[in-house]
DNA sequence: CTGTCTGGATAAGAACTGGTGAACGGCCGG
DNA sequence: CCGGCCGTTCACCAGTTCTTATCCAGACAG
């Protein structure tokens, strides 16, 4: 699955460099220190931008198989990829909640 | 493949001299007496300096083949590239650690 | 306003990854 | 033969990450 990902190509969007490749996201060249799983998720958002994802597509793309009732991974993932992206740049959002459907990816200054 | 290393040229980077010609890494102009295998980690990730290179594809560059699961080669290469070059520089930390990912090559002063 | 459902936050244990030292075997020169 | 060098593999361990459970705040329907 890494090697799907470094086909793909860096993507430049806001402040932020996604590169697939590297599993890296550069914040005004700041590394987010991602994991893995993490990156997946956030890299999926992105390639989505501005869409409502549902929870089930999230889970099924980085998971596989079908997410059952009441599994909170995802939440936990988005959690805790928010947090690092915070600590980088705490000026900004970029994973939206919409609420009973997922999650949206577009960046947008808070302050 | 000591061809394909022939044809580059020096680097200069850091307190480094990497001469793929002759195979010998200078610190301070001193030999840091890395073997074959050793130079080529080394000078594989240098040439991709600030960039996290994935643990298959420097598998793949230095051995060829896809990386079995759970295979340490490149682990215990890493480790004992990095053990010579601390005798020669111990103030300096030259492969940094991506967990989960892989190796990045970016000369930083410890101390 | 109240009850119910969804998602945010946190924590504990399981599972996994990488650092490290050492053993093993091949190769070569003496 | 023998000893040293080199590359590979193994085993142990520390540190990191993932999974799952729980509690709680916010959202929504009636």
């Amino acid at each position: 699955m890494p090697t799907s990902l470094s086909q793909q190509r860096v993507l430049q969007i806001a402040n932020l460099e996604i590169r697939p490749g590297e599993l890296q996201v550069l914040i005004d060249d700041r590394r987010a220190g991602l994991t893995v799983r993490e990156f997946e998720l956030f890299f999926m958002l992105a390639q989505r931008l501005d869409s409502v994802v549902q929870r089930p597509q999230i889970y099924t793309a980085i998971w596989g198989g079908e997410m059952q009732r009441r599994d909170r991974s995802v939440d936990v993932l988005v959690r805790k990829v928010r947090h690092k992206l915070e600590i980088v740049a705490p000026e900004w959002k970029y994973i939206h909640t919409h609420f009973g459907i997922g999650y949206r990816f577009s960046p947008e200054r808070t302050s």
